[in-house]
DNA sequence: AGATATTCCTGGAGGC
DNA sequence: TGCCTCCAGGAATATC
């Protein structure tokens, strides 16, 4: 389940391994991820070389040299391994060779990412995006969004047109560290709780990055894969342990997802 | 426009 | 051991 600071760990370790490399052929195991693969990819990508490696939200934006950009999504359970010994996995749905004699390879049992190709700056998935929480997000911005919204506070942090990147781990915690209740309406929520919030945001999703970059040596060194990796939570998953405040995390789903949170600190 | 339900998919866990 | 059911989750899509 990568969220953003597992994608930004992904695109430094993609990046490592594919800047200045030239893509030598593409072998596509089946017609599509989520979405089908566009008409002619392999013809597309052979040839190109890699220039830089970006993100949007959970996008990875893969430059190549004659302008094209490659658009990858983990979806759900999407990874990539470098350098990779084999390719013959049940789902393994996508291999890069590269100029170096490397494999890169595509594995996704769920199939939920996506794999596209476009030109220019605008594309259909990329165009509606909110705000990245690392960059341009502020305070106020959230403020003035939640001002016309009845829904709970946790669901608008999920709607990527309020903010990207923040999936359903990180939307818990940072609550939990907010002391904001998930149930709370988001137009009730005051200014001075959306900077406490924009600001644990921005916290726990920097330090998951730092923790990324320092585990990815590792991570990366054993197997080759780029995914994601082990974190500590405190309340994520934690239904009946205890909370920090000394009350006890509990579940509840809301819009049919799962919420973990401690009724007596989250107000 | 915003809210809500549905949809995609497989692996893993729990029940019997 | 094996089968069944349920659940996880990002985000597009349809419907109201």
């Amino acid at each position: 389940m990568p969220e953003l600071p597992e994608v930004e760990t992904v695109r430094t370790g993609l990046s490592r391994s594919w800047i200045g490399k030239r893509i030598d052929g593409v072998e596509l195991r089946r017609a599509g991820l989520r979405f089908p693969f566009p008409d002619g990819l392999e013809e597309r990508l052979t040839g190109q070389v890699i220039t830089a490696i970006r993100r949007r939200a959970k996008y990875l934006l893969i430059d190549l040299d004659n302008g094209d950009i490659l658009l990858s999504h983990l979806g759900m359970s999407g990874k990539w391994t470098l350098d990779a010994n084999d390719c013959e996995g049940k789902h393994d749905h996508v291999v890069i060779h590269l100029d170096d004699g490397s494999m890169s390879v595509y594995n996704d049992p769920r199939r939920f990412g996506v794999l596209d190709i476009y030109r220019g700056d605008s594309h259909k998935l990329l165009d509606h995006l909110g705000p990245e929480p690392l960059e341009e997000w502020t305070a106020n911005d959230l403020f003035q969004k939640l001002q016309r919204r009845k829904s709970p506070i946790k669901i608008c942090i999920l709607d990527q047109k309020v903010v990207v990147g923040v999936g359903n781990i990180y939307v818990c915690e940072a609550l939990n560290r907010s002391k904001i209740s998930p149930i709370r309406i988001s137009n009730k929520i005051t200014l001075k709780e959306c900077a406490i919030l924009v600001n644990e945001i921005k916290i726990i999703l920097a330090e998951a990055i730092q923790a990324g970059g320092s585990t990815l040596r590792d991570f990366a060194g054993v197997d080759g894969t780029l995914g994601y990796f082990p974190h500590q939570f405190k309340v994520y998953d934690k239904e009946g342990s205890g909370c920090e405040c000394g009350g006890i995390v509990e579940r509840l789903i809301q819009g049919g997802r799962s919420t973990f949170w401690c009724a007596s600190c989250q107000k």
